[in-house]
Order: C-alpha cells, then structure tokens, then sequence
RNA sequence: GCCCGGGUGGCGAAAUGGCAGACGCUGAAGACUUAAAAUCUUUUGACCGAAAGGUCGUGCGGGUUCAAGUCCCGCCCCGGGUACCA
C-alpha cells in the first residue's frame, strides 16, 4: 500500500494517501454508529478567487488534528466542508466582465476543495453545500418563511449607504471614509425600504443563552457588550403647557433631583409640539444640520457639543422643579426613548453640555475622595443621596428602588430594561444572494388573498407587513413553502436598477407575475391573467438577502445534506446534535455568531430543533501574520501561499509549521526558517525510521525486542502529552515533546517496531501523509488515522530517581540526584555536603528548610 | 474614552506559586566530505571574569511569600472591539 519512493519523497507521498483517504472512504461518518459521535465543524470559508491563506490552512489543520484524534480514540466524527458562496466579489466580477456569478463561484470552489484536499485535511466530502445551491437556499428561504410567519421579519424604511454615481446601495466595508471604495464617489444616507428581522425579540434569550457556553470570555463580553441590556427607569415628565408628557428613560433615577435640563434627539417626534414660535427658525436650522450630517461627520463633531433651546420647560415629578428643555444630537433617536434628563453633575456628557451653555449643575450624589474631599464633577460612581429632599442620606443604590417606587404611585415612573441591540437589517441591493420569498399585492387585493385560506395564507404573519408608497399601500404576501426554492432569475445584467432597486428590479417578467391564490402558483404578468381560479397582481421582493442568511445554519445541514422532504431528518438531528467544537476567526465574534444563534433559537421555538444552542464549544485560532508581523494583504506583498509551501516542503511540513508556530490562539507572524525547521523535523524522523532502500533503519527490531526503560519512558510521557495537548489545543508543545522523542530515538542502537509505530500513531494528526508511508512500511495494518489511540503506562511515567534544585536564600546554588520519596533530613545531609552548597552557608545558619519533593530544598540561611 | 487580549533571549516560543528560557530558528566553532549540500557534535539571555565562579534578568514601580513570569495594588506600551447607548 505504501509507496515506493526511497527517501522523504513528500511529493509522491501525499498525493498518493490522498487518493486512499478518498478511495477508502476513510473519512466518511455513519449517520448512526455504537460509537460515540464527535461533530467538529470548521467556520466555512467564501471561496474568493484569491484561494486559500495561511490562516485556512491554521483554522482546518487545527480542527483536523482534533478531528483525526477524536476518530482514533474511538468516535465518530463528523468533520464536514462547505461554502459560504453568496456575496460581493463574484457580483462584482459579473458586473465587471459579464461573466455569470455562479460560474466564477463554481470555479473558485473548485479550486478551495482541491486546495483543501492538498492539505490533507480528513472532510466528508459527501457532506460537502453550497449556500449557492438552490437546493441549499430552498431552506434559508423557508426559515425566512417561518421568521415572516412569526412576526419576526417586518419592513421598514432604513438608511442605507446610497452612491448616486454608482447607481447602488453599498456595504458598510465599500465605504471608506464617505467615499465609495471603487471609485471614490461620494457616499450619502438614504432611507429605503429594507426588511429587518426581529432578533431585538431574543434579547434577553440570546444574553441568558451565553452563560453556559465553553466560549472564550472575550467573545462572551463582546456579545454581552453588543445586546448592552441595562437596567433603569422610564420617567413621565409633565409639561408646562401640554398635557401631554415627555417619556425618558434613565439608568440613574437616583440622580432625579439633579436634572436641571430635558434633551431630545433632533428627529424626536415632539420636537414641532415643543418648539416656541420664537425659537422655530433656529430649531429647523439645526434639524437641518443634524440630519445632513454623516456619519463621519457626527463622530468627528462628537466632541464637541452642539443644542438649541426650544423654549419649552418640564416638570420633575419629584419636586416639581421646571426644566428646559433642549434639542441636541448628542441623542440618540434609536435608543431609549430619544429623550433624556440631563444630570450634569453626574454625567459627563450633561456636564459637557451644562457647561457650553451655562446650565445649572446640582449634586445630588456625595462621595468622597482618598483624601476625604468630595468628589469632583462630574462624578458618575456611587455614593449618598443628597440635595434631594426626603431621600437625602440614602445610599445611591438603595435611592433607584425607593424614588421609583414613590413616582410609580403616581404613575410617573416605572423600571424598565434597555438594550443596545437593534433589529437585524436583513436586506440587500443586490443579485447574488438569496431572493425573498415574498410578494407585494395591494391592500384591496390583499383582502381576496386572506379569504381564500390557501397555502399562501398557512404562512401570513399575526399581523399583516405593510408599506406605503405614494397613495398606495402594499402588503407582503409569501411565496408558501411548496413553491420554493424561489430560483435566482437568470440575467446578464447584473447593474443595480437604480433608484436604490436591486438588479432584481430589471427583470420585469420574474417581478411582476400573477398569482393564483388558491395554489400559489405564479405567471409572468407579460402572459394574459389566467382563466381558471383567482389570480391577483403581484409584484415580487427584488431585494435579496445578506450574506448572513446562509452561514446562519448551514451546520445543519451537513447532517443531512441532500434531504429535499426537509431542512434536517430528526433522526440525524437527533443523532448527531449541536457541533462539538467550532473553530473560526474572531472577527465573527459577534455578527455571525449571534445571528446563528438567533435563527437556532428560534428554530428551536418553533419545534426544528431541541439543543438550546448551536455552538456550545468555540475556539478562535489567531491569525497568521506576514514575515513582517502585519497582517498579510496583497498591498503589503507579505502574503504567504500555502500552495507554495506545500509544492516546496509538502503539506505535512506546512500543517506542522504552522501548528508549531505558537499557541492556536495567537497572532503568530510567518518565518520562512521556521517551515525550514519543522520539514528538517520531518525528514529525521524518517532518515531515523526508514532504511536506505526503502526499508527499514537497521535499529528498528520487528519483534521480540523491549526497549530500555529510558525510551520507554519517554514514549510514555509522549503519549500522554500528545494527547492532552491536543485536548486542549495546544499543538506547539505536542509538537515540541514529539521532538524530544525523536532526538533521543536517535540516539538509540535499537528500537522496537512496536514503539515506532506508536510514534507514528502521535505523529499522524498532525503529519498524516508521512505518517500513514511509515505506518505501511512499519507493518501496521489498514490506515493509522483509524489505528486505536495508544494509552499510556502511567507506572512507566517516573524515574526513581529525580534531580532537585538545591536553592540557598532563594537563590539555586545546586542539583541533587535523589530517590523520589527521599525524606527531608536525607536529602538536607546530601546537599550540605555539596562543596558549593557548604561554602554559601559557611558563616550562616539555617534557619528555615523548604523541600518540596522531587522540585527543590530551599534553604533559608543568615 | 470604555470593554477585552497581550508585553519573557537575536527571533517563534515554554514554564499545576518551586532550579526562567523546554522545543525550534538564527549565529559561532568543530566532525564527515576533494568540495558543497545534507547530517552529526559542542555552543548561543546580559554583564564581570583567564577560569572557577559571581551579579543581574520575564514592560515599569510597589506589595504578599521561604520562593513570583505566575498572586495583589498602581502605572506604561502594543493589538483587537466599540463609539455620545442616557
């Protein structure tokens, strides 16, 4: 089976395993096995025309070696690959030349699988999606189905990064400094109709979900920081001359005795009621300002405060005290209630603002400083109530509860929770993308729909989604889920419609259909309106959506990858479960992962699944920088190609390397010496193992030889590091122990066959191709990935004897060769008879023995 | 600003509170070779010293401890996230 190359011929080598693997099925997984399962998935990467990087290569090496151990220690794994393939470049590149999307998106995939399978990476390849795939996005459409159903997806007008040059909406990541990244034409805020998903609904589920994540603490905070729950009041101020009251909302009502001014946000709907006729020029003055502002303008202008008085005052509802009340952007219409009281005292941002305009600031909380002075302000921490009537003296914690509770008696406040979280954008201008499974009908039309309770009507939402434009309203109707998947029409015009439309929008005999609201069958309005049944004007949602969408469950779906009935079969759900381990880059901390972690929640809600979260293990690997510690890009020219490195020092070289570099999690910068280092590793393992001839080295024994207690030894402690480090991902100090096998292997005139083919054993998560040749040639039987994981003697682990450190004052002054269990007093005579150790102690006492058996003594001596 | 990470030789790094620098790279010297490559051996934190040996040393300053890279307090610097969130 092995091949028949006389030395490390890596070449020839991993080609040739490659082909076993596939042949073999080596890497298939049961969908129901006695075996444990292990479902270990990787982060699926866009298939860019750019091909694989050194940091792919990190991400599936790492997940590989875990995945080909798991399978050695008995499980079954499940280590699937797919591709992430919707998204911008590809319509880009359409636009550009002319040439199809899913034709640039084929190509490219072609070329990440046999990148991918160059590695050597163990993937059930017949698991293998594609979010492209109408069979595929058949059920992104139709969880967007089941969100539209629920009431979690409703339309609104958002805005949008608009390009008038361009013709079209762009990205957050196309705009660079206001300006459109391809060719830097002006960028401006536009309000269109986008759909939004309701994750805002999942708040508090998807905060309370993280607690019992094994995640890094890190990502846990980011996404803790990104839903931002906070804890406070709404507060009902009364007006001076209107009945109506101004609704705020604060994490301070403490501070209620020390607001001096109101704010409102410039688009705050009370704005007109509020505004004295003195103040009106000034005030649509800076309304007008506000609102052209971009955003770059409004974090270059955060610094510096800007308002204008309205002419109004409120009353606080705790002493009755009347408060201007001020317009200025430094609120936020999105958040809260776009209205706030000002405590300057105990608010940066107030005092910021107090002092610009020369408002009054009034402490109301007390609290003193190292040197018992108060507390300059503004001072937001704890402290004491005071300037504020009956609850002076309390402490501030205390005063949130109590205040509330006196204003809730008269209706004026309540506790109420706030989130950072906003609802989820779900729209894009865009072709390449899945199309909406929606339609617009009109209102009247919309009536004739409802009472006909077809298959269209099984999916309509609690309440209807509606949108106006001009005189008409439309409402959104869906396309049920037996007419999906709603293909991506075919075009050769992939430019946006203009007008904020989609390309989408050019194809008007897909967009405008009739459609028969008994079945929810559809033709092209271009055709005469049909005879037989009802059929109602339509016009189809030409915008589509984010890239998001498919990478939201498409671990699902490995499970159960070709099924066209249904998203998953419980059986194979229930089987295999939410992933075991997930690894990807951090940059998709919080996006990617809390928009997965919706749709599961959700999908769960509505009975698909039963674990409460996809992804219960998550490990980021870190990055792999340039040579020259940047982050690689082609601008820099510091960009690593790992089929390069795999054409000049084979796969396993690149895997080991690259695993060797540092932690899996850190930022680790590229050496070329250091691939150097690892291959040279590689090749003495087989100058060592291997004969001349291509057989074997004359020191391996096939039988009836016990190595020496020394190799055994180290085998052992190689066996047992090996494997716990791969448990806890930490392959570089795997790596190193498995060189120091090697350097006293090397040393030795004879060696067991039996002790070299478990070396190769530990070797071959990391090295499989070299692994699986020396294995063959070793005498081992069948592939090594499926080789039972060797177990350590722990009785072989220990010497008798150990070296301890002699220290004097701390300080090492000596080693000592000593039995294990060597008593104190034993081990004391010994090192004082050391002549180093008598010199540093002649003149001196002991006074304190330290001896921690088997580290070191430590003599504390004057 | 705030929230996370992280600062250890020439470099990548290692170290349950127990002899800092394992392992690898680089550099130096030597062996093998006609020669080179490959390989092998020795050496490679800084400073003082001919050597034996000594002193210092994990970003900085304090502290706890017989013992601190590791624990505590206060700073400095670098990387990532976030941006007036009331």
């Amino acid at each position: 089976m092995a091949t028949h190359c006389k030395d490390y011929n890596f070449a020839a080598i991993e080609p040739h395993w490659q082909a076993y693997w596939e042949q073999q099925g080596t890497f298939r997984a049961e969908d129901s096995s006695d075996r444990p399962k292990y479902y270990i998935l990787d982060m699926f990467p866009y298939p860019s025309g750019a091909g694989l990087h050194a940091g792919h290569a990190e991400n599936y090496t790492g997940s590989d070696i875990l995945g080909r151990y798991k399978l050695a220690s008995g499980y079954n794994v499940l280590h699937p690959m797919g591709w992430d393939a919707f998204g911008l470049p590809a319509e880009q590149y359409a636009v550009k030349t002319g040439t199809h999307p899913a034709i640039t998106t084929a190509r490219n995939i072609d070329m990440f699988r046999a990148q991918i399978k160059r590695l050597g990476v163990a993937i059930d390849w017949e698991r293998e999606i594609n979010t492209t795939d109408p069979r595929y996005y058949r059920w992104t459409q139709w969880i967007f189905l089941n969100l539209f159903k629920h009431g979690l997806a409703y339309v609104d007008k958002r805005p949008v990064n608009w390009c008038p040059a361009l013709g079209t909406v762009l990205a957050n990541e196309e705009v660079i400094d206001g300006k459109s990244e391809v060719g830097g034409h002006p960028v401006e805020r536009r309000n269109l109709r986008q759909w939004v998903l309701r994750i805002t609904a999942y708040a508090d589920k998807l905060l309370a979900g993280l607690k019992d994540l094994q995640w890094p603490e890190s990502t846990k905070t980011q996404q803790t920081n990104w839903i931002g729950r906070s804890e406070g009041a709404t507060v009902w101020f009364a007006l001076e001359d209107h009945h109506d009251l101004l609704e705020i909302y604060t994490t301070r009502p403490d501070t209620l005795f020390g607001a001096t001014y109101m704010v409102i946000a410039p688009e705050h709907p009370m704005v007109d009621l509020l505004t004295k006729p003195e103040q009106l020029e000034t005030v649509r003055a800076y309304q007008a300002k506000a609102s052209t502002k971009s955003d770059l303008d409004r974090t270059e202008l955060a610094k510096e405060k800007s308002g204008v008085f309205t002419g109004s005052y409120a009353i606080n509802p705790v002493n009755g005290a009347r408060i201007p009340i001020w317009i200025a952007d430094y609120v936020l219409m999105g958040y809260g209630t776009g209205a706030i009281m000002a405590v300057p005292a105990h608010d940066e941002r107030d005092f910021e603002f107090a002092t610009l305009f020369d408002l009054p600031v009034i402490r109301v909380i007390d609290a003193a400083d190292a040197s018992g002075d108060s507390m300059p302000l503004p001072y937001s921490g704890a402290g004491t109530l005071v300037n504020s009537g009956e609850f002076d003296g309390l402490a501030h914690t205390e005063a949130k509860d109590k205040i509330v509770a006196k204003l809730a008696e008269r209706s004026a406040a309540r506790k109420s929770t706030n989130y950072r979280l906003r609802d989820w954008l779900f729209s894009r201008q865009r072709y390449w993308g899945e199309p909406f499974p929606i339609l617009w009908v009109k209102e009247s039309d919309y009536q004739v729909l409802v009472d006909s309770k077809g298959p269209v009507t099984d999916w309509l939402p609690p309440e209807p989604v509606r949108y106006s434009e001009g005189d008409d309203t439309f409402v959104a109707i869906p396309v049920p889920a037996s007419q999906l998947p709603l293909t991506l029409p075919e075009t050769d015009n992939y430019r946006p419609a203009g007008d904020g439309e989609s390309p989408l929008g050019n194809l008007t005999d897909w967009v405008n259909v009739w459609l028969d609201v008994g079945t929810g069958n559809t033709v092209p309005q271009s055709q005469p309106r049909p005879e037989q049944g009802v059929w109602i004007a339509a016009r189809r949602e030409t915008n589509t959506m984010p890239q998001w969408a498919g990478s939201c469950w498409y671990y699902l779906r490995y499970l159960d990858p070709n099924n066209d009935q249904t998203l998953v079969d419980p059986d194979k759900r229930d089987y295999w479960g939410s992933p075991d381990f997930y690894v990807g880059g951090n940059e998709h901390a919080v996006l990617h992962l809390l928009y997965a972690r919706f749709w599961h929640q959700f999908l769960c809600d509505i009975g698909v699944l039963k674990e409460p979260e996809p992804f219960r293990r998550l490990f980021h690997q870190g990055i792999i920088l340039g040579e020259d510690g940047e982050k690689m890009s082609k601008s820099r020219g510091n960009v690593v190609n790992p089929d390069d490195c795999i054409a000049s020092h084979g796969a396993d070289s690149l895997r080991l390397y690259e695993m060797f570099m540092g932690p899996f999690e850190d930022a680790k910068p590229w050496s070329p010496h250091g691939i150097e280092g690892v291959h040279r590793f590689l090749r003495k393992v087989w100058r060592e193992l291997m004969g001349q001839e291509g057989g074997l080295h004359p020191r391996i024994v096939q039988s009836g030889y016990f190595d020496d207690p020394e190799t055994l030894r180290l085998l052992h402690q190689t066996i047992k590091k090996v494997g716990e480090d791969i448990e806890n991902l930490r392959f570089n100090t795997a790596i190193a122990q498995m060189m120091i096998f090697m350097n006293h292997a090397g040393k030795t005139d004879r060696l067991s066959a039996q002790s070299a083919r478990v070396f190769v054993q530990l070797l071959a998560p990391f090295a499989p191709h070299v692994a699986e040749e020396m294995w063959a040639r070793l005498g081992g039987m069948g592939s090594v990935a499926r080789a039972l994981w060797p177990v350590f003697d722990p009785a072989l682990l220990e010497t008798d004897e150990v070296a301890i450190g002699i220290l004097i004052n701390g300080k090492p002054r000596g080693e000592l060769l000593v039995a294990k269990d060597a008593p104190e007093s034993e081990v004391l005579d010994a090192a004082r008879k050391q002549e180093k150790v008598a010199q540093h102690l002649e003149g001196k006492s002991i006074r304190k023995v330290v001896y921690v058996p088997g580290k070191i003594l430590n003599l504390v001596a004057n």
